[in-house]
DNA sequence: TGAATGCTCTAAATCGTTTTAGATAGCGCA
DNA sequence: TGCGCTATCTAAAACGATTTAGAGCATTCA
């Protein structure tokens, strides 16, 4: 059995307080009592049990992610857990991953009681319809908690905080883009129904083609649901337009990605006759062929940023901390 | 506050041990009084402590992954981890993530002790030269754990459990394929010098040659070091040589697709200039242009039985379970 | 000399559970 | 009536730490 505080104090003829105290810095031992204990401390192989700290002080050194069982099926949550166990490995937290769904329902509500994190990121949860249910709980266990990855806007809650990019000036200045480049038919791959990031992107997109007098024409929106070949799919459907779109934009570089490959099968060329634009900038969005022009996203800082955001939570008081990330359009051969 | 068990015990009357007992489904307590209990703990949303139970039970519910920052870099490590979250999702469990490196050096001796995890997966710890300073503080400190990813032999330990794949039948499989082909001039781009998973593909590489009589070229073999575009670097070099391949089977998808870029950029055909194999069949494999052939290694399915085996390792007796996966060519139209 | 002060140290409570050992009461039976 | 048995409940210790309140002792000052 490991040594515990009991052994240490028992091995040096000390009482159990003295050894905590000249463990934790206290004033009130000598130094030559602080220098021996830490010495035997070391000799013995004495560590604390975080387990009985954690009981006794209500506190931790974890932060939970609730996300769901899909996450690693997709870059741009990868993207986020890179982030978010930067932040953590250099802020000294260690994060812990609850993944949805919940045996029971109240499984959540046992993990906020329990002491066990200091908060919660929130990742994903929207498509499976969790958020909610989730975001309930966790207000009333009053455990703080941070949405990674869109916005949101819920009624009958508290001011939510949450990191999101945005989405807005991210579609627009793809489209910008691409209207510059003298394209009028561009196709839209992506959840127009949708609420959140699904949302935004396809409403900016509207807007930019209002903006330069483009009139919307609904067979150039095709719905792509979550799935991997969504794109390709989606991409088959335009095709078989009449009058075919000269380029793309897509929700995600995932969907682009797919569809441009639907397309050089096709024996079609990019961007000649077809131009591509992806969002989200995941790494194979560089490594596809041709290279994808995407709007990049700060996956990685917005990440690192959750996990700040989520700290400083816990230290009242707390106005709202949501934060919008800017995007980046970044040029690539596929348009 | 949320309430404890002596908030309900004094709410009802009874003793601690009694609510305790009801709760846990002991004998000696009526059954009246038991159902009574449970309605109460679910009125007044009674949920035990976890770290309390911890702590008195010297159990949790957890399982630890060491992995190294970079992780989510890389599609196999994140294969793995679809299967580490699905096996322990499955099974109840949750899983907390150190990330090295670790601040002190026995920040990893401290975790062992506190009883925070039943055990450790082992995650891509090879690369930074950590995973035998890791395995030797494990060992010591008696807590099981399981290497994934790749075979390990280490002088001075006990025997090891990892969970690998089949290196040496994956590259002959794919090497017969492309020998089948009448390729004669294959190259290979990995590293050659390191141990496990690079040491086993590279020698059944040669195995492979050796066998069908073709003589090992040193100016085939490229090495490519662990960054984004070693695939790339490596095959300018091949493409500057005098005699050029025909065939280039790579160490992993990531490289195989990388180099195959510079191969289009050249305005070379694949695969009627240069035919690629890869080695792990991560998603983007088949998302690349052209779809990539490859090796598949059951990523998820590893995953998922290296939470198992932890799990078993728990249990004593444990004789060595380490195991070797299956490979399966898959063949796409980039050979 | 006596009181006050300062320096170390310790006893004991506490965090929220589980579990062992024992208490109490009711009942049947001789 | 008294004994033993069973069914139900409780007291208290334990898990391994932290922290409050106070004890003991030497030194200093009036």
């Amino acid at each position: 059995m490991r040594p515990t505080i009991k052994d240490l104090s028992k091995a040096l003829g000390l009482s159990v307080s003295t050894i905590s105290k000249a463990l934790n810095g206290y004033e009130d031992v000598s130094p030559e009592t602080k220098e021996l204990v830490i010495k035997t401390a070391k000799d013995l192989g004495y560590h604390p049990s975080s387990i009985a700290r954690n009981l006794r002080l209500k506190a931790n050194d974890k932060i939970g992610i609730i996300h769901p069982l899909k996450s690693f099926e997709s870059e741009v949550f990868v993207g986020f857990f890179r982030g978010l166990t930067m932040a953590a490995q250099k802020l000294g937290y260690n994060l812990v991953l609850y993944t949805t769904p919940f045996k029971q329902a109240d499984a959540l509500r046992n993990i906020c009681r329990s002491h066990e994190v200091r908060g919660m990121i929130l990742l994903g949860l929207s498509l499976s319809g969790m958020l909610e249910e989730t975001i309930v709980i966790l207000e009333e266990e009053q455990l703080p908690f941070v949405v990674l990855g869109h916005p949101v806007k819920l009624a009958n809650t508290q001011e939510l905080n949450f990191i999101a990019s945005d989405n807005r000036s991210g579609v627009l200045s793809a489209m910008q883009h691409l209207l510059a480049q003298g394209h009028r038919k561009i196709a839209y791959i992506g959840r127009a129904q949708d609420r959140e990031n699904n949302y935004e992107r396809f409403l900016a997109y509207q807007e930019a083609l209002n903006e330069a007098g483009i009139s919307f024409r609904l067979d150039l929106v095709v719905d792509a649901p979550y799935h991997a070949y969504s794109g390709r799919e989606a991409m088959k459907k335009l095709l078989s337009l009449e009058d075919l779109p000269t380029a793309v934009l897509a929700f995600n570089d995932h969907i682009a990605v797919d569809a441009a490959q639907e397309v050089l099968e096709k024996q079609l060329r990019i961007p000649q006759d077809v131009a591509f634009v992806g969002f989200g900038d995941i790494p194979y969005a560089r490594m596809s062929f041709p290279p994808m022009t995407t709007v990049k996203v700060p996956l990685r800082e917005m990440g690192e940023v959750a996990v700040g955001v989520l700290l400083e939570l816990t230290l009242p008081p707390h106005p709202n901390m949501s934060k919008t990330f800017p995007t980046q359009l970044i040029i690539r051969s596929s348009s």
